[in-house]
DNA sequence: GCAAAAGTGTTGTAGCTACACCCATGG
DNA sequence: CCATGGGTGTAGCTACAACACTTTTGC
């Protein structure tokens, strides 16, 4: 346990009861104008993106740390958060120069040594609603916003990897996890609903046949509402019955989408 | 990072270069006489049975220890081995009893509080031909035997959770994992695949549907042989298409079963 | 020869794909 | 009035469950 001191311009970070070489790293994924997006940091010194993360304290399980990471870079409580893979290789940060060369040149960090050793970091994936959550930068960043997903280019570390992986995870449990309701606001139309499945899956899926099977799940409750201000037909509004989505997951979405 | 020695009867264990706070647990899967079965070790002090499992040293990876420790547990190398979850409950090892008096009653080891801090585990779960494996116990522990799922007791620690943790993503998986491949050995009945099956899953199969349903993936070749010496019928043997096989996986086994 | 398991066939149904059609709205 | 997206319907196909029936073996 390190019991140390960082001095930054705004805040000041104890490095005290942390767990040595244990990390974590969250891919967030929030959805806006029909695209899906990703959370990151950029880094002060080096202008290297990064996934948010953070470290675990002595007395905390991974989970709760997670939250608690995340409740620092959106406000958010309570958020939809899993974890999906352990990333250990010994290379992966060990006397990595992009950490080194953040941390020294940030002039603030007194011991080197800390964060110059080999981490094992656990990757979770995070659904939430886009206009809930107010990113704010960590010690190490001077942005914390959205991107969208195609526009990521080269991340911090393997971050790019870990990026990757929680996609394939997302796709993988699209049919067993609550995937619309933690990304969408409460009132919806079907449409977004249909272009987030798409992203997610990465193809186009026929609206007609979209409709009727996601209805047929009984999952949604169609409101007395239209959207308005958008050109052609207003669309119908639904918003999730919790209830019975609750209970169809537990079966699983088994479509094949 | 420690570096000191156990003496045990049998072998010499040095405890230097290990990761401090993190371990691995694994649920190795067999199948024999139509039951799933799972190696399970028998501490020398205490009695109580747990799961194999063991630390990371400074320079592998988590995949790479875990391989490690199943090559000793079972004397196989290239095991089918996935993480599935990370158990961090702060209270999950720190000052838990069973350990302390496993360890400080074993007599053999000076250093208490190595094993009394706090351990996050990565979990893994294993496949393997139930009659390849020849099981040896570790350093602490007498016995390694497999043990019927149906007949595990109390577990050490949160093992009893890992396990279930466990079962839970075998059956999760069994549409996307080559599950049969691994468990059972080369040759076998459709009988035999099917019983697999219907233990991993808890419920019983049509036999006829699930002979249909398996034979047009196309995963499957007939031999020209038959299992002797059973009573009634003697049925045909089948062995796996790998080709066939990997192919189908990446798209999924999407059945519903 | 009989019980039990293996192998094959049939039938009705549910869910899917791939469309066609009409409706409502903004320009 | 027309282009565009929203809403609903339908025909054909596939996959599946739930069966019946025959075959082959050990005892």
């Amino acid at each position: 346990m390190k019991t140390e001191t960082v001095n930054d311009e705004k805040k000041t970070i104890k490095m005290k009861n942390y767990l040595q070489h244990i990390s974590l790293d969250c891919v967030v994924f929030g959805f806006h104008s029909n695209q899906l997006k990703v959370l990151l940091l950029r880094m002060k010194n080096t202008g290297t993106w990064a996934l948010p993360g953070g470290f675990v304290c002595e007395d905390e399980s991974i989970e709760v740390a997670a939250n608690r990471v995340l409740k620092e870079r959106t406000g958010l409580d309570e958020i939809f958060l899993h974890q999906f893979n352990v990333f250990s290789d010994p290379q992966r940060s060990k006397h990595n120069p992009a950490v080194s060369d953040l941390i020294l040149s940030g002039q603030t960090y007194p011991e080197k040594s800390w964060f110059d050793k080999r981490f094992i970091s656990v990757g979770f994936y995070a659904l939430v609603e886009f206009s809930q959550v107010e990113p704010q930068p960590d010690a190490f960043s001077d942005i914390c916003e959205w991107i969208n997903l195609e526009n990521i280019g080269n991340l911090m570390l393997d971050h790019n990897h870990i990026l990757q992986k929680a996609l394939e995870t997302l796709r993988m449990q699209l049919t067993f996890q609550p995937i619309g309701y933690n990304l969408l606001p409460e009132k919806f139309t079907l449409s977004e609903l249909r272009k987030l499945y798409e992203t997610i899956l990465g193809k186009e899926l026929d609206r007609r046949n979209f409709q009727r099977k996601i209805l047929a799940y009984d999952i949604l409750t169609r409101l007395e509402e239209v959207r308005l201000g958008v050109a052609h037909k207003a669309p119908v509004l639904y918003k999730f019955n919790l209830e019975n989505y609750k209970r169809a997951l537990d079966e699983g979405l088994q479509g094949r989408w």
